[in-house]
DNA sequence: TAAAATAGTATCGAGTCGATACTATTTGAG
DNA sequence: CTCAAATAGTATCGACTCGATACTATTTTA
């Protein structure tokens, strides 16, 4: 009888396959693989301590290697921007360029989303939500991936006033845009 | 306040990267790609009426031409067979070879998804599923895709006797192992 | 201070994927 | 009844992903 988790399983796996090849139609148009989509959505969404190659290459579950390939083709369209970091010097920091950020604002397809859920109730939506999200930090935890969440679901966020807030593991203060930016330390709080 | 449904897509999405990861992970070791292995899992479940590459190429949203390279590469090794069409000589029937069932069984990751949804209430996830599923139909019916669904949810399926059904649009009987089998003409009946 | 760890790049080979061109059947319009 | 159009599938090309391996350049640590 516990057959409901893997017709979930089922689903989320033909609606990815149904997003990624929608992606990959949009996307096409430019000349774009749907991993560079990925990719541009993660720099449009990464903090200053997770905007790095490594960091991409976690959050889209390949090597290293094979993200340096990507960057190279997005930074040849010249959809990114590369830059050293100061303090370390092997490390090489990313940012998407006005034409990336131009090119990403174009190619947001939660219109269809938005209509696709239109006659479904709010709150039958709204646990469907809670249950992806319960089972992503699942899944993520189980097999030692990274969650990039944002902060505000961290345990190492501190709110230190109204408007500013403190991350206990970087040391460091966070202004309020910044904690709602993906990070790639994030560790969830327990869910209640 | 209408934000869930696209932190619904992002959620899906993800999760839907994460499957795949680990899938190109399982599937890596025999040599395969992911999609090598959505095919197996789709000719496991295709009817006598969908088992065809054209039918696979809509359901994996790629070309005929893409999807012929894949059947090369799965028939090279043994895991599927290829056979004409006794009526129409223009298609071929495909079906997993012992071999290919084998492997399918050892792949199926079904588990790891039991444990990562053991701790959430079998209500949030039935209502979960009901989103998705609901989703999935509109989704498709929206952009004309095929739904790939079960007789019993089809609207040419009539229930016969006990033990025998019947399909409209084929004009054909269907055994009742049959019924559960996913079909290229499936049409949902409107959801309540 | 030298070895180990870390961040990133370069290169290779197998495979996806779309586009285009092709063959072989079936359908259909006159 | 025939020939053109439609349909199912295959072949080939080029750009790209992806993992593996090997490499360089820094930083950390023992």
């Amino acid at each position: 009888m516990l057959k409901n988790p893997v017709v979930m399983l089922q689903l989320v796996e033909r609606l990815g396959n149904l997003i990624r090849a929608e992606m990959r139609r949009v996307v096409g148009q430019e000349g774009l693989q749907p991993v560079h989509l990925e990719a541009m959505l993660f720099l449009n969404q990464a903090n200053r301590f997770s905007n790095t190659p490594q960091s991409l290459a976690e959050f889209l579950g390949v090597t290293k290697g094979t993200v340096s390939q990507s960057l190279m083709l997005l930074d040849r369209r010249g959809l990114i921007e590369r830059y050293q970091d100061e303090v370390d010097r092997r490390v090489v920091r990313l940012r998407l360029s006005p034409l990336g950020d131009q090119m990403l604002e174009a190619m947001q397809p939660a219109s269809l989303w938005q209509s696709a859920t239109r006659n479904i109730s709010a709150n039958r939506i709204r646990n469907g939500v809670s249950a992806l999200r319960e089972t992503l930090y699942m899944l993520q935890s189980y097999n030692g991936a990274r969650t990039f969440g944002v902060c505000n679901t961290c345990i190492y966020c501190q709110r230190k006033s109204q408007r500013t807030h403190h991350c206990a593991l970087f040391a460091e203060r966070l202004s309020g845009p910044e904690t709602r930016l993906v990070c790639r330390e994030h560790v969830p709080k327990a869910a209640n």
